[in-house]
DNA sequence: TCACTTGGTTTGCTCTAGGATACCAGGGAT
DNA sequence: ATCCCTGGTATCCTAGAGCAAACCAAGTGA
């Protein structure tokens, strides 16, 4: 595979300088909460449930950093700001759903696994 | 879709639950490191580079715990523990691949958008 | 004038992943 | 006896992510 892992050339190892920051407790349930297309500030914070308003807007201002999702204000009365996937964005999301598919279906499997993990630090 | 990221049903939220295990700064490398067969701890160290003894088997144990990778031990003159891949821990680094690659192919457009952003605050 | 809405920012705290360094145990080799 | 090899553990510390709660600004409506 050949994808790094191997010498600390941490600048063009693509896990350390891209993914690194789809990580994060929030990051892919933003992007997972945007697709099926822009939200506004509050509705984001609806649909993920518990996040702070600072944590949020941190989120949402470092994913717009990297070029994953645009950020449009229309000052309307009660001013609006609406959040969307970019292209780059999207491709981000096809890339992840296998894997969040998967962690779907695997779910079960991996909690038995702590559960008999748990009890058995015997030896 | 209909994955999570509404409600906080963190419980039964795989992203939370599964995923959040597999970010941290080393896992994904470990795994990706076990790629090709079994490893010894000296090699995935040396495999990754900058990461220290405390935190590799603090990472190692996080993935044995959840059952992505096996530990054994063989007590010949020098102690030999190898680390493997469990057929769980194979199915999650198919299911990373598409992101690894994508985060390959792409890295170039996130560090341009990165700059990009740093240099227009303006607005 | 006052309260309410949306979309934030500011301050100050906590909690944990990660880091540095040293030590340990079992068995060589010298 | 002493030092090296393996694969760790023990201690202590730092830095950054996240949390809570308050405040702010623009506009609306009563």
């Amino acid at each position: 595979m050949q994808v790094c892992a191997d010498s600390g050339d941490t600048e063009n190892c693509p896990i350390r300088s891209v993914l690194a920051n789809v990580t994060g407790k929030w990051r892919m349930l933003i992007i997972l909460a945007l697709e099926d297309g822009p939200l506004r500030f509050g509705e984001v914070k609806r649909a993920i449930g518990d996040v702070t308003q600072r944590v949020l807007s941190e989120n949402l201002r470092g994913l717009q950093r990297d070029g994953y999702l645009s950020r449009s204000v229309e000052p309307g009365p009660p001013v609006a700001v609406s959040y969307a996937l970019t292209p780059l964005g999207q491709e981000l999301l096809e890339a992840l759903k296998p894997l969040v598919f998967w962690s779907h279906r695997r779910m079960g499997s991996v909690k038995a696994a702590r559960e008999a993990f748990e009890q058995q630090p015997a030896e």
